[in-house]
DNA sequence: TTTGTAAAAATATGATCACAAAATAAGAAT
DNA sequence: ATTCTTATTTTGTGATCATATTTTTACAAA
C-alpha cells in the first residue's frame, strides 16, 4: 500500500475536518490527481488526510451524490471509469447546461464585472505559456465561473461543476500526455458578445469554446485516452 | 418538541441503515412531505429513523450536495426556501435538461419500451381522477425518467433528480393547496413523437410538458404559495 | 500450473461518547 | 415591559470501537 498524496490545499481557520476533507479531495479530482478505475480507503485517506474515518466517509458520500466517485456494491469506492460514449454525453451536457447558464446571466454582468473576466482571461494565457497546467485549467474554470454565478438566482451552477467533476479524472490523463498546452478556446469572442450584452452570442461562444476546446478532441485521440486509462 | 414522521418506504434486505436513511429522507423530500424552512436535526431524524447519528448525518451531507437541503452557516439544516426566481430558473433548467435528455433517449427507446411509458401514463390518469396526489406525482416522475434512462450512456439523470428534489417543497405546498388536480399534461403528444422517432418533436413535447404543467401556475399564483411557504 | 478452500488481514459500517458550539431558558438590571 | 447577562439544554462534530463484510493470503488438491 503506497502513501497517498494529495494536492494541497489551504485550510482556512475554523473550516470543519469534514468540509476540508470535502474541498481537498474535491478539488483533488477536478485537477485530475486520481486516475480513471483508481480505488481508494477511507482509512487511507483518513491517514493521508490525517483524521478519522467518521469525516471523510461524510465526505466521500458527498463525492458519490455528484458524480465524482463511485460507491460499488462490493462497497468499494472507485473513480468512475469513462468510456467514450459517456465522455461524449458529458461533453454534451457541458453544452447545454453551461450555454444556458451563460444566456442567463447577460443581464445580470455589470462592466465592472466583465473587467474581471477578462483580467482572468489574461491569467489563463499567462498560465498557459509558462505551461502550468493545473493552474490553467482552474483559470479556465474560474472565467466560466464568474460568467455563471453573475446570475444571483443562478442554481445550475452546481449541476456544472458535477460535470467539470465528472471529466476530471480523464482531464488528469490528458495533461499527462499533452506535452504542450495549445488551448483553443473562444473567450475573447464570449467577453465581445458579453460587453454587447448579446445573450445569443453568448450562448453560441460558450457552447464553441466547450465544443472546440476540450471537447474537440478528435474521437481517435479520446479512445487512445481511454484506453489507457483502462 | 414534536415526534417527527416521515413517508414510509420499504427497506429491502440487506440494504444498509445509511442507504435507508438517504433513501427515505430523499422521497420525503421528493414529494413535499417537508415544508421550505423547516429546520431538521440530526438526532432527530436518527430517532424518527430508529437509528442513530452517523449514518443519519452521511444521508444528510449527500441531501445537502444536490440541492435538497442546506447546511447554514450556523450549522443548522434547513429546508431551502424558494422565491419566484429561483422557482422560474428551477422551472427553466427543467426544459433545458429534459428535452435535451429525452432528445438523446429517443434513438435507445424500443417500441417494447415505449409500451411500457404509455402504461405509466395511463397510471398517472388513473392516479388523478382517485385523487392521489403523491401517486399521481411519484408516477409522473416516473414517465419522465424511463424515457431519459433508455439512453445507456446517460449522464443527465442524477442532475434533473437534483432540480426534481429542490421542487419538491413547493410541490408540497401546491398539493396541499389544490383540491382537485387538473394536471394539464403533453404526455399523449410525447408518445406520438416517440412512436415517429421524432428527436425534435419530442424534445418540444416535454418542454412544453413542463412549462404547461408544474412550471405553469402564472406568477400570481406561484407569489401566493411561496408567501404562505415563509 | 490451476483451482478450490480455509485462515488472516483489511475494510466499511454504525453505535457511542467526549467535546465544542449554538440555541434556549431563566433571572437580573434598567 | 424590555434588554442584557448567565446558566441550562440542545445540537453538531469527530474520534473510537465492536461487528460484519470483503479482500487477500496461504495452502492443499487436482
Amino acid at each position: 500500500m503506497k502513501a497517498l498524496v494529495l494536492p494541497a490545499l489551504e485550510r482556512p481557520e475554523g473550516m470543519t475536518t469534514h468540509d476540508y476533507a470535502f474541498a481537498r479531495l474535491r478539488q483533488a479530482i477536478m485537477v485530475g490527481a486520481f486516475r480513471p478505475g483508481t480505488s481508494v480507503t477511507i482509512r487511507g485517506l483518513a491517514e493521508a488526510l490525517e483524521s478519522s474515518p467518521t469525516p471523510v466517509r461524510e465526505a466521500l458520500r458527498q463525492l458519490t451524490s455528484i458524480g465524482a466517485l463511485h460507491f460499488l456494491e462490493n462497497r468499494r469506492i472507485v473513480v468512475p471509469r469513462i468510456t467514450p460514449a459517456r465522455f461524449e454525453e458529458l461533453i454534451s451536457l457541458r453544452i447545454v447546461l453551461e450555454s444556458h447558464a451563460a444566456r442567463r446571466a447577460v443581464a445580470h454582468l455589470s462592466d465592472r464585472q466583465i473587467d474581471r473576466i477578462v483580467a482572468i482571461d489574461e491569467a489563463i494565457e499567462a498560465a498557459i505559456l509558462a505551461g502550468r497546467k493545473a493552474a490553467a485549467l482552474i483559470a479556465n474554470q474560474d472565467f466560466h465561473r464568474q460568467i455563471y454565478m453573475a446570475n444571483p438566482d443562478q442554481i445550475a451552477m452546481p449541476l456544472i461543476e458535477s460535470v467539470w467533476l465528472q471529466l476530471g479524472p480523464i482531464l488528469g490523463i490528458a495533461m499527462e500526455h499533452v506535452a504542450e498546452l495549445y488551448v483553443v478556446d473562444r473567450h475573447r469572442e464570449a467577453i465581445d458578445a458579453l460587453r454587447r450584452r448579446d445573450e445569443d452570442a453568448v450562448a453560441e461562444a460558450i457552447g464553441a469554446d466547450i465544443r472546440e476546446g476540450i471537447g474537440g478532441f478528435d474521437q481517435q485521440a479520446i479512445a487512445k485516452l481511454l484506453s489507457l486509462a483502462g
